[in-house]
DNA sequence: CCGAATCCCATTGGATACTG
DNA sequence: CAGTATCCAATGGGATTCGG
């Protein structure tokens, strides 16, 4: 696989950098594979349980920015009170088993790492 | 996949976080991904060229740290000038397929999501 | 209930100068 | 050559308050 750098000035773009520019913050992949282990649509306030820590700002930054990049999709309905749903899209779901490949890597060789 | 969370009390870790936290910054995967592309143990100054856009302080620290991770390993060679070797271990080239595959994803997802 | 807006702090990372 | 050390700017992210 062709990998591309800054001086390869031909090229403005790196898909190395580009996809951990956008899934390598704090909230990102972890919101997604909680959409993927609930069962079903997810609302905004089970998503914040269900992760436990995240603050409604970083939650709502998170959203916003994953259902721009096409990874996630916003159902509003127009109750009293409001209700909204998130669920992954194709695309979204197609980015997943590289994250699971990851995080089981992570499960084999970083136990021993961590220690920090 | 079993995936932990915060508030699962009885898990004091989760593979996710980990693996994310450790190789989500800015260069971490980028050096590893140099090294895999050198058909030969890199030089500390042959790294900063080819990824060029990276300053030596941000180099020493990621290189540093890789290899506390056990994923490179630096041998130095007490010359005068000094020269030092980098080289991916065998934990490191196990986790690059699934980089390369993340890579992968983000050329044939991203590109049209990039635009910002 | 689902956010938006503001304030503020901690961390990341760049530029530059210096050293064995 | 291969780093250290220092200073500084930018960003990320938490706490809190407010709105529809």
């Amino acid at each position: 696989m062709k990998v591309f750098f800054k001086n390869d000035s031909s090229v403005d773009f790196c898909p190395v950098r580009d996809v951990f520019d956008r899934i390598g913050d704090k909230w990102t992949v972890l919101v997604m594979i909680t959409l993927d282990q609930g069962e079903s649509p997810l609302r905004y306030h089970e998503l914040q349980e269900r992760i436990g820590d995240v603050s409604q700002k970083m939650l709502t930054a998170t959203l916003k920015r994953l259902q721009e990049d096409g990874l996630i999709s916003r159902q509003l309905y127009p109750e009293i009170p409001p209700r909204v749903e998130y669920t992954l899209t194709a695309r979204g779901k197609s980015l997943l088993p590289h994250l699971y490949r990851l995080a089981e890597w992570a499960s084999e060789h970083m136990r021993d790492v961590k220690k920090v």
